[in-house]
DNA sequence: GTGTCCCTCCTCGGC
DNA sequence: GGAGGGACAC
């Protein structure tokens, strides 16, 4: 059959797999992951074993959604309306929306960004008087999305200290809030739906009937409550294909769990599990040096790339003595290889931490060097463009407190903090909404509160009736942000943007109706086929899908972001930038086993990226955070066979690196390397990384070290000597720390 | 009520 | 080094 043709025979076993049994996959970097995901959902439609309708296909970017529906329509000629393909919000978005009423939602309700979600908790802790500097708003948004996707409630959380009983309160009054205002922020999303599925019966029986197959890509990056989602509905017999690979979680930072591939291969009773371990997009040293590096992480489910194509290039490295000198080496490599014919699109620059991509863009720059940098604001997170939907939400739900704040004096209309404690104070006396407690405010300030009321009113009584896209433009040209921007110098950027909001209107109106929220209308209300949907389903939309960072412009470019940002993605030519201890492995990561063995994971992400050269660079000297530093290269040198590496600087032993070297050095302006004193013995491997000895005690900079006040730490940087020596900790609690090694009492661990 | 300066802090980031 | 938030002057 067409279909399967060119399928190597663990593909094929994945893709034809009996369709009553569970499987998990294991796919490697560029193994035809998603080539092997929607070939198993056309198989099974094109085995008639399962209808459109029958299938729910779920993934973590709205990317990765969209090309599962273009690849899946390329194979078979079938409409994807019917079918439930999208991320894991998305679907749930979709769903409380057929059923608001039995998840105890209005019908309006709003999605709350992570911007929105802090402003909300803000107001939360200024309405209760809370300290915010012991309850810092960024942990409380950290603590209640940590609990959420836990599948806790208030009141469930592990709450054994003062602290965290308080934490749990604030959280609790976080929700109330949430519940008055009709919002939800995204975890919230996936827990509603998660109980509406666990406590309606009928509705949880409804889905479970409909849904025979249930597909989930990068499985790897499923979260606690997600899991239980997935197997919620699949309590009905259905059929689960999990596909991931353990060796590319990059998200336990976020709460993705690795360990629910395990937990999948014990609650689906020995799923069939299928490794592709072929791969088809990197040459053998990049394929070996990954494998090797991979290596050193314990408790994987084990897997080896392997490929057919050869050795290919050695893998080069460079050391440069600063983050300038770094760029340059970059952009001379990027100039020979342009030079060679290759595309600019086809080579990536790759890096830790986004701080690091100016050295990088300045060089490119003054080079006129072609460049795109991936990451930062994208278009619906603008503040422009948030101010604008903020209206639109109000129109749509004017008790959205969020929404009602963001402009109720923007632009300015004399409404200043003081108005806004009273009306506060007022809402909350009358557990109302602010747009509800406006009446109750006199004087100027509550004159001003009545005519912004009156303009919400009527932006919507006048655009009854109008189209999204002339809706919007009516909006941008009735609630005075339009002029606003039109009158502020260096304004004319956000003006742009702003306008760019009716097209984005009338694209995302173009993308074809409202999906039909349940095809066979059983469950699911039937909507009134006017303008306030279509509003309330773009609203969704932009908070779901924030958009691009930056348009296409088509240029053929150097292609700039992070490893995490590159996942997924594939080039001919990669660099992997700043590999230096404290950057890469990230120093807030090296404190535990498991954060440096995700730093590992993410270097294996990196090297996996490269289809034919793979370039390495660090530097001797770094500025950071307006400091300069002089950190030692990266551990995960050790890590790799020697054989795939081509040094084009001189591999430097260990003890000539970092800040302790780079001071003799200096001081004995003697720029022979050779070791020191205080490192004899050091001759390369893991333990010798160079390093001062004060007493009898031999630091060095990455070692692990207990203080008996600070607990545990790891030391950053190491200078001067004797008893003059000291060491820059970044404690796990503590934070960063710079002790006097002669009277500190470290314990090397 | 509004605008400006200074101080702080600092990974990775999709939905 | 640079963005964002709070304190303070107009």
């Amino acid at each position: 059959m067409a279909l399967l043709d060119h399928l190597n025979s663990p593909q094929l076993a994945a893709v034809t797999l009996d369709p009553q049994h569970h499987a998990l996959v294991l796919a490697g970097a560029g193994s035809g992951k998603t080539r092997v995901l929607t070939l198993r959902m056309a198989w099974l439609m094109q085995q008639g074993l399962v209808g459109p309708g029958g299938i729910l296909a779920v993934t973590f970017t709205n990317k990765a959604a969209r090309e599962m529906v273009t690849r899946m329509t390329a194979l078979l000629p079938i409409s994807p309306r019917g079918m439930w393909i999208g991320t894991f919000h998305g679907l749930c978005n979709r769903m409380l929306r057929a059923h608001h009423r039995d998840a105890g939602l209005p019908s309006t309700f709003q999605i709350l960004d992570i911007a929105d979600q802090l402003s909300a908790i803000k107001r939360v802790l200024k309405a209760h008087q809370i300290d915010d500097e012991k309850y810092p708003p960024k942990q409380v948004q950290r603590f209640i999305n940590a609990a959420k996707e836990e599948g806790l409630r208030p009141g469930q959380t592990e709450a054994h200290d003062s602290f965290h009983r308080r934490l749990d309160e604030i959280y609790d009054l976080y929700q109330t809030q949430c519940n008055r205002e009709g919002v939800v922020d995204f975890a919230e999303l996936l827990l509603r739906s998660h109980e509406l599925l666990q406590q309606q019966a009928a509705v949880r029986e409804h889905y479970q009937r409909r849904f025979r197959h249930i597909l989930v890509d990068e499985f790897q990056d499923t979260n606690r409550l997600q899991y239980r989602w997935l197997k919620l509905l699949a309590g009905g017999g259905a059929s689960v294909f999990a596909v991931g690979d353990d060796d590319q979680s990059i998200y336990a930072f976020r709460g993705a769990n690795v360990g629910n591939m395990s937990e999948f291969e014990r609650d689906f009773a020995g799923p069939h599990l299928i490794r592709l371990e072929q791969n088809y997009r990197s040459f053998g040293h990049i394929l070996d040096s990954a494998n090797a590096l991979i290596a050193n992480n314990d408790g994987r489910l084990g897997k080896n790339l392997w490929t057919d194509r050869g050795e290919g290039e050695p893998i080069r490295v460079a050391e440069t003595v600063s983050d300038a000198a770094e760029a340059q080496w970059v952009l001379s490599e990027i100039q020979s290889l342009v030079a060679e014919g290759r595309l600019r699109r086809e080579i990536a620059i790759l890096y830790r931490s986004n701080a690091q991509s100016r050295a990088f863009e300045h060089a490119l720059f003054s080079a006129q060097v072609p460049y795109k940098v991936y990451g930062g604001l994208r278009f619906f997170e603008r503040q422009e463009v948030k101010h604008a939907l903020a209206y639109l939400r109000l129109m749509e739900n004017p008790h959205d407190d969020t929404a009602f704040l963001r402009v109720v004096n923007f632009p300015t209309r004399g409404i200043g903090a003081r108005t806004l404690e009273q009306l506060g104070d007022v809402a909350r006396e009358r557990g109302s909404s602010l747009y509800g407690a406006v009446a109750l405010v006199a004087g100027k300030g509550g004159a001003n509160l009545a005519r912004f009321v009156e303009l919400v009113d009527r932006l919507r009584f006048e655009t009854t009736g109008l189209t999204l896209p002339e809706l919007v433009d009516h909006v941008l040209q009735h609630s005075g942000l339009r002029q606003h921007y039109e009158q502020e110098k260096d304004g004319s950027d956000r003006l742009e943007n702003l306008d760019e909001l009716i097209p984005a209107a009338a694209a995302f109106i173009d993308e074809g109706p409202m999906p039909d929220f349940d095809g066979d209308g059983v469950i699911a209300e039937p909507l009134p086929d006017d303008a306030m949907p279509a509003l309330a389903a773009f609203l969704s939309h932009a908070a779901l899908e924030a958009g691009d960072n930056q348009a296409a412009d088509g240029q053929d470019a150097v292609q700039l972001m992070t490893i995490h940002a590159a996942k997924g993605l594939e080039f001919e030519a990669v660099f992997i930038t700043g590999l230096e201890e404290g950057l890469f492995p990230h120093e807030n990561s090296a404190v535990d086993p498991a954060g440096l063995e995700e730093e590992r994971r993410l270097m294996y992400v990196a090297i996996t990226r490269a289809r034919e050269r793979l370039y390495l660079g660090y530097t001797q000297s770094r500025m950071l955070h307006g400091q300069t530093r002089y950190p030692m290269r990266s551990r995960f040198f050790d890590e790799l066979p020697e054989s795939c590496l081509k040094w084009l600087t001189p591999r430097q032993p260990a003890w000539a690196q970092g800040a302790e070297a780079r001071r003799a050095a200096w001081e004995e302006s003697d720029w022979s390397p050779r070791p020191r004193a205080s490192a004899a013995g050091a001759s390369g491997g893991l333990a010798s990384a160079g390093g001062i000895m004060v007493g009898e005690q031999h630091f060095r900079v990455g070692q692990s070290v207990h203080h008996a006040r600070f607990g545990e730490g790891v030391i950053l940087a190491l200078q001067g000597s004797g008893t003059q020596a000291q060491a820059q900790i970044r404690f796990a609690d503590a934070g960063t720390k710079t002790l006097a090694l002669g009277v500190a009492k470290l314990e090397a661990r």
